[in-house]
DNA sequence: TGAATGATCACG
DNA sequence: GTGATCATTCAT
């Protein structure tokens, strides 16, 4: 017997369909909201053997080129360059000397959009996700973008790879949350009165 | 509350 | 080449 929501078998999750680039060729601000509730899906471990992780996306940010808080808010630059790239790709770019953060890129090729996604709650790969996040409590395994990278081993390798799978992707299981709140984001200066931070309002990993 | 830690970008 | 800044995290 299995148990869709709880059971641990891979094929449950391997199953799912990667949502394809039309999912993401939209407004940002829409499909910053629209992610929440669907899963990411991480499988591979830069080489060194076999590995999944899956996580419910609970908390994402909106960030597209008429927005001063954006990467690209003063036009194309190297790092920024695959924002005005191909929607339906993964925008990954190292900060604070530390940390990686993950970035789905939205929008029709040549107008710059991105979705950082913040949170995820752990529904897959949690022993994985426990050794890599070292003895901290279950919270803060995918609490933070930087922690949710650490977890499921996004890195800058990850950068500029396709979100149609199968090593990186996001999956629609029919789950979503009841109530989707907003607020400004967070950690930014410019554009504060734009309420571009989306979150599920019931998630413990907000 | 502040240190850590290194890539990025604007400037010249 | 230089220095300020940074979509953060963790320990004090």
């Amino acid at each position: 017997m299995e148990n869709s929501l709880t059971s641990s078998s891979n094929k449950n999750w391997v199953r799912l369909k990667p949502l394809s680039r039309s999912f993401y060729e939209r407004d940002t601000i829409t499909v910053s909201r629209e992610l929440l509730g669907k899963v990411l899906i991480v499988s591979g471990n830069g080489g060194s053997g076999a590995s999944m992780t899956a996580g419910r996306i609970v908390e994402t940010e909106a960030y597209h080129g008429d927005d001063l808080a954006s990467h690209c808010s003063r036009g194309e630059t190297p790092r920024c360059a695959i924002m005005f790239g191909n929607p339906g790709v993964a925008y990954v770019y190292f900060i604070y000397g530390n940390y990686e953060m993950l970035n789905f890129v939205t929008e029709k090729k040549g107008y710059p959009g991105a979705v950082l996604i913040r949170a995820v709650e752990p529904v897959f790969g949690e022993t994985l996700m426990e050794k890599r996040r070292r003895r901290q409590p279950r919270k803060l395994w995918t609490s933070g973008p930087g922690r949710l990278c650490r977890a499921m081993g996004i890195r800058m390798l990850h950068n500029g790879h396709s979100l149609e799978g199968p090593a990186l992707f996001v999956a629609d299981d029919g789950q979503r949350p009841s109530r989707i709140l907003s607020s400004p984001r967070v950690g930014i200066n410019a554009a504060k009165e734009r309420m571009w931070r989306f979150f599920d309002g019931d998630s413990e990993f907000v």
